[in-house]
DNA sequence: CTGAAAGCGCTTACAG
DNA sequence: CTGAAAGCGCTTACAG
């Protein structure tokens, strides 16, 4: 095992400065110097094996070329999708991604975000939860570049990329409204989380405008976390009745995969019985014998998007930057 | 928005060095300091709300609490969810974890290994592909502190906590038996990597045991990526011909995603004609009708072990521990 | 009980 | 064209 080798051991033996060495190995000063020191330097660098190291080096320029990924949970596929993304994105632009789950937790939440303050990360990029204004109030405070991705906060002026959840809502509804259904259920989550809010003001904004009834049992609401049991209770209420639904929109492809799971056990026709809609896909609603439709989200444009504007903001400290990506209804069996 | 305070900065207000300052928030030297100064100084370090800069201590300590996992892509699900684990201990151990995805590919994962040594990573947890045997040497000869998951190198004497494939397989072909099939076929991979070799290794080793005919044609190789076709063409195959397969052991639970997709196409019904068994669990196969039988891998144990044979690694440079992990048979209904 | 000093491995403004 | 020097923000062996 070979000692590794610093800028000190290479100027020490090709005998010049160790300035020189940097200036050369970080091709700064170009043409001025000479090109016989130059080669040599190269040369023995290479010899030695020489790696720069990147904690000294950020030590001094106070960049570290890292950001830091802040999500509810990395093993949900779609932050790991994001994740994935976005580290493509960042490595094409010479960052490195350092990742946390913060489980929705506020505490979780504060830790990550200062563990990684504390690794002096040059930004953030982060899927915040609900009551975490007040920790993103301390970065925008101490002028730390972020921003916000899925979720983000009306009343909060800063950077953020996330879907038009209010509009790709109202287009799902439409659509089965134009498909000839005319009673619209929703399970929806039960949440203070903006973003999910949004997409139940979509269902009723469409159904309002194109003046059905908004009938007060056709949107349940269940718990953001352990909801299975309610989303099958969700789902029986409005399959029962005398008027039972006959489309059914779901918030997310976890209220959809529980939801169909049931349906399944229900001997249910779908579609002609019942339509259905759901945000997100998810490769169990593949699956299904009738495959589900569902409301698609740019996930690759909004990391890349997201990693983007962070740069930008960390290089020069502009403007803020807020985006709602359009999503994309993708036709399968189901509706 | 208030200046960053240093150490330097609380010593200046103290009236004091900044050994001191250094000595009283890192609790060294415990009893050896004045009550009184110590207390002032924890009040205006919390006054100037004072968090110590990572990048200098690690500068000095040359240690940066990081450790570097790389796997093939962090979106499959295998390894996010494996990553979450990671991420969990390695926290709970004050550690954190930079991600990297190597795609398989050799230079992604080289470029990867790289860039985290330079950032002066403590140690790596790698799920290695293919011939990357010389990347590992590179870690060994330079006395870096590596585990392998998942996937490892029979002839690398280095930490690894993996599955005991070839028993697992065994173990399914095992129940197939018992269960009175006598047609067995396989889709596995036409790959390097050691461990998915084991799994066909073990489908051979269990129906040679029992005295059962090993042809030819059952079992199936497809290649590591892009194979939905080849899936297909296999099952389909495999299904066909005078004497068709009445269960079938699938390598991957993507292997088993298509060739569910396939079966629910073909109006075969799942046990009676044919049962199926999978490798490691995926969601969308809760949703088949008859939801499919698999080999669960104790990802949280594997997970943990890995992250703690590393740091045990990294705190005194010892042994080398090789762990293969039981799979646990996960019965449901299509076996 | 406390401090001066060296040093981790770089970068960079300055001087020549 | 090249180098001496300061400094990034810490830690720690040493001395008193």
């Amino acid at each position: 095992m070979k000692k590794k080798a610093s800028l000190k051991d290479i100027a020490q033996k090709v005998g010049v400065s160790t300035a020189l060495v940097s200036y050369v190995l970080n091709n700064k000063k170009e043409g001025r110097i000479s090109k016989a020191v130059a080669e040599r330097i190269r040369e023995v660098a290479h010899e030695m094996d020489y790696r720069t190291n990147q904690i000294a080096r950020s030590l001094k320029t106070r960049k570290t070329q890292t950001i830091g990924l802040i999500v509810a949970d990395i093993s949900n596929p779609f932050f790991s999708k994001l994740a994935r993304f976005i580290e493509d994105e960042a490595d094409k632009k010479g960052y490195t991604v350092i990742i946390g789950s913060s489980d929705e937790y506020q505490d979780k939440f504060r830790k990550l975000m200062d563990t990684f303050l504390d690794r002096q990360v040059d930004g953030l990029i982060i899927a915040a939860g609900a009551k975490m204004e007040k920790h993103l109030h301390y970065l925008i405070d101490n002028n730390i570049p972020f921003v916000l991705v899925d979720r983000y906060f009306p009343k909060l002026h800063t950077n953020y990329v996330a879907l038009d959840n209010f509009g790709a809502a109202y287009k799902a509804v439409n659509y089965l409204l134009e498909k000839g259904r005319k009673h619209i259920g929703m399970v929806a989550y039960d949440t203070e989380l903006h973003h999910l809010n949004e997409r139940k003001r979509g269902y009723l904004a469409a159904l309002k405008d194109k003046q059905f009834p908004i009938l007060k049992g056709r949107l349940k609401e269940v718990a953001l976390v352990n909801s299975e049991l309610a989303i099958e209770r969700a789902v029986t209420a409005l399959l029962a009745g005398k008027q039972p639904v006959d489309a059914l929109l779901l918030s997310s492809s976890y209220i959809a995969n529980s939801a169909v799971k049931l349906i399944n056990s229900l001997s249910i026709k779908v579609p002609d019985e019942l339509a259905i809609i759901s945000f997100d896909e998810s490769e169990a609603l593949d699956l299904f014998y009738a495959p589900i439709t569902y409301m698609k989200q740019p996930l690759c444009e909004m990391a890349q998007l997201a990693t983007n504007i962070l740069l930008d903001s960390i290089e020069k400290n502009n403007k803020v930057t807020q985006v709602n990506m359009e999503a994309e209804l993708i036709i399968r069996q189901s509706a």
